[in-house]
DNA sequence: GTCTATAAGACGATAGAC
DNA sequence: GTCTATCGTCTTATAGAC
């Protein structure tokens, strides 16, 4: 699958990374891992320790990616709305889910402190964020101060992940954006009683 | 595991929607429902097809029980909100997650045109059974009408499945809590602007 | 660094005795 | 209806040659 100029590690890591997103760690063996990247048995075992270390290289890295990817949404200059707004319309693999936040079903994933220790940074990072936006939005008179900026931000949070599972269960990106929609619709109308900004 | 009462059958299939919520199908073997069923392997293989037939019957159970429990809380007398907040804040085992929203990160069960109908089927019936109460919310003045009940009934349901995995991440049932009280707080800022209706 | 060989056990199912 | 035996394959490695 992988036959480019990538290393043999490099090809092995992107290889558990996809595998992860697409069948969890459950669902993913060495041999797959293996097949999927090229390589053979020993190779794999010189590189990494086995399926969790591997495992672990895999998650890190992907859960780095979302950060910066958020983080590409959220650090524009417009309004705490329109950034908050940004990241949730920012274009998504809807279908595959979230490759974070799908770890949490994992029950081997979840189990493990080093294997989930990625996954809680990461989506803590992004609530923290988002409640960081919109605490300079209340500040600013954009939103009425009767929100507690950290639970919008949880709730946000919460609407992505889920989203994906609507989408995953009917077949079709089109739940997401529904319930992304209704989301910014129930933000918009949180717009302070005096606001002059304009979404 | 089952040592009562019930009948091998019944003990087989609740054994599975067990295994399936806490481990997922992938996770879940044959021999691990056996055991924990107390049954012989003879005997699963007499009263059902094979894995994907017992899984089948296990799943359709547990999603008719979610209905049901999702019902109860919805089907109360008060106003839309306070049904709404009713499914919100029901008591629920957290930490475990969603024991259908789970299945949709389930690659063999997503890839089953069988096994995913339950959960299509219940996700959607959740929906609808929310955009319904918000449409009359809507309809009594109780919700401005730049509400769209079905977006919003999706963003309902997006919070809870995104809440378990937040709670999952964090492995504390707090992240869900504050995820709903984000939600419950723009809700009730939608509140029509003449409303005086009380929440 | 990469390969093949081997291993002990799990997986998902079938066969046939009781 | 339930049991044990067996099957071929996959899993997660380890060993050792190249």
């Amino acid at each position: 699958m992988y036959t480019g100029s990538m290393s043999t590690p490099e090809r092995l890591i992107e290889s558990t990374r996809e595998l992860l997103w697409e069948r969890g760690y459950v669902g993913t063996s060495p041999k797959a891992i293996q097949q999927h990247a090229g390589a053979g048995q020993g190779s794999m075992y010189h590189h990494f320790a086995g399926k969790p270390d591997l495992a672990l290289a895999a998650i890190r890295r992907t859960a780095e990616e979302m950060r910066a990817t958020a983080e590409a949404a959220l650090g524009g200059s417009g309004s705490a709305y329109a950034r908050v707004e940004a990241y949730l319309l920012r274009e998504r693999d809807v279908l595959r889910g979230c490759p974070v936040g799908r770890l949490t079903m994992d029950p081997d994933v979840i189990a493990s402190d080093e294997l989930r220790a990625p996954v809680t940074e990461t989506l803590d990072w992004l609530r923290d964020r988002l409640a960081g936006i919109l605490e300079e939005g209340v500040a600013q008179g954009e939103f009425t101060d009767a929100l507690v900026p950290r639970e919008i931000a949880s709730t946000v949070v919460a609407t992505v992940q889920g989203g994906y599972v609507l989408a995953r269960s009917s077949g079709a990106p089109a739940a997401f954006d529904a319930a992304v929609r209704g989301l910014l619709a129930l933000l918009g109308a949180c717009a302070a009683p005096s606001g002059t900004t304009r979404h």
